[in-house]
DNA sequence: AAATGCATAAATGTATACAATAATTCATGG
DNA sequence: CCATGAATTATTGTATACATTTATGCATTT
C-alpha cells in the first residue's frame, strides 16, 4: 500500500524481519550490528533500532552486553499461533459479518476473482500475495484497529508456513473454496456461518501443514 | 521478577509506555526526543530505540521527520482488547486446564489467598497486583510462549481500566471469587469448566467498565 | 599438559556531531 | 493590516566517537 517514505531504521527492520520468517536467519544466529550495517551500508544507529523493534516482537533476544540472537518460532509455536488466529480471527468475521460496507465486499471480491485467475494459469507465488490481501481486507472490515493490527502480526508469522502450503495446488484452491465461502457468508450478514467458514478454514490449514510441511521448522 | 540489569533504552521504554497508559501522556501528545532525553536524564539514542518500540507496539505513531504522538486507546479499543482477550484467555486456560502442574497450581493457591487477606484489609493497590501476578500465572500455565506473550500485553493495555475497576470494592471481591473458580476448574482439569470461568470473569470485568469506568478513556 | 591470569581485541551501550527536513519568525510588499 | 516569502530555529535522521563490558589468545604456572 504505502511502500515509500519510510526511514532506514524501518526499512532495516523489515529486512531483517522478512529473513529471521523466511529462514535466512536461522535459530540461534547472533545477529552483530557492524556485520549488518555494513552489509547493507548502514551505519549501526538504524541497525540497533531494528534490533530493538524484533526484540519486542520477540522474534530475537537481546542479552544486555552480549548480542542479538534470533529466537524465530518452533514448530509448536507455528501450531500455537495458528490456534490463536483460530479465535480471534473467528472473532474478527463476526464483526465484519455485520460492519462490512459494500465497497470492502466488492474488494474482498475482486481479490478472490483474482485469485482463481491466477489459480488456473498456475501462478502460485501471486496466490500467497491475495492469501495476505484477502485476509488484510477481512481484518480491515473486523473494524477494530486493535484486533487488525494483532491480525496482521500473526498472518505474517505464519507467512512461511503458508507459502510451503499454498505452492501445493490442491491446497490453493481448497483455500480460495474457503475464502468464498467466508465471504458469502459476510455478504449474507451471517455471523454465526462467516465464524464457522473461518474456523473450517483455518482448521484446514493447520492440518495441511501437519502433513506437508511441518518438518521445515527446525522445531526442537 | 527480574528488575534489574535493563538497559537504558528499555528502562526510558518503560517509563514512556507506563506514562502512556496510565495516562500522563494524553492522546495526540507529541514525544520530542530532546525533552524527554533531558527530564530523563539520557541522551536522544535511547530514547529513539524506546520511541521506535512504542511504535511497533501502536502507542505512539512516528510520523517521517516530523515526530512522535501519542495514539492511545480509545474507550472502543478498550472493549475490543476486552474481547480478544475473552478468546485468548479462554483458549490459554483450557489448555491451563490440561498442563499445569502442581508447582503452578500451588503458586496461584497463594496468590488468592494473599489477595483475600488484602482484601479484608481494604489494601485495594495491593489487590491489582495480586491481579496481575494471577493472570501471569495462567498465562504461564498455558504452556505457550506466543500465546503467553500476546495476553501479557493486553493485561498491561488494559491496566488503567482494570486500576479504576478494582478500586471498587465490590467487584474486587466478586473478581477475586472468580478467580478462585478458575483456579478450582484448573485443578479439576476441567478445560470446559475453566474456559466457561474465564468467560464470565471477563465478561463481568466489562460489564463493570461500561457502568462505572467508561468516560474516563476519552474515547471520541 | 591443563588451568589460570593478564593483555589485547571485539562488540555493545551511550553520547555527541553532522546532515536533512520541517516549523517558526520576522521582514517586506501589497 | 494581512499575506507572502526568505532566513532562522528547532527537530528528526544518520553517522561517528568514546566508554564499558565481554570474548579471545597467549604466556605463565602448577
Amino acid at each position: 500500500m504505502d511502500g515509500i517514505s519510510h526511514s532506514l531504521g524501518q526499512l532495516v527492520f523489515q529486512k531483517i524481519r522478512e529473513e529471521i520468517l523466511d529462514g535466512t536467519y536461522a535459530k540461534g544466529k547472533e545477529l552483530k550490528e557492524t556485520a549488518i550495517g555494513e552489509e547493507l551500508g548502514v551505519s549501526r544507529t538504524p541497525v540497533r533500532e531494528a534490533l530493538r523493534q524484533l526484540e519486542l516482537e520477540g522474534l530475537i533476544t537481546i542479552i544486555p552486553n552480549k548480542g542479538a540472537f534470533v529466537v524465530g518460532f518452533s514448530g509448536q509455536d507455528i501450531r500455537d499461533i495458528y490456534e490463536m488466529r483460530l479465535a480471534l480471527e473467528g472473532l474478527c468475521v463476526k464483526r465484519a459479518a455485520l460492519s462490512a460496507d459494500r465497497v470492502q465486499i466488492e474488494r474482498m471480491e475482486e481479490i478472490l476473482y483474482l485469485a482463481d485467475f491466477h489459480y488456473s494459469k498456475g501462478h502460485m507465488e501471486q496466490m500467497a500475495g491475495l492469501d495476505d490481501k484477502f485476509h488484510g481486507l477481512l481484518y480491515e472490515a473486523g473494524g477494530s484497529k486493535v484486533l487488525e493490527h494483532a491480525l496482521k502480526d500473526y498472518h505474517q508469522y505464519l507467512c512461511r508456513a503458508r507459502k510451503t502450503s499454498l505452492s501445493n495446488r490442491e491446497r490453493a484452491q481448497q483455500s480460495n473454496r474457503e475464502h468464498w465461502r467466508i465471504l458469502e457468508a459476510v455478504r449474507e450478514q451471517n455471523a454465526e456461518k462467516a465464524e464457522e467458514a473461518v474456523r473450517m478454514h483455518i482448521k484446514c490449514a493447520i492440518q495441511n501443514m501437519e502433513i506437508s510441511g511441518g518438518r521445515e521448522h527446525g522445531q526442537d
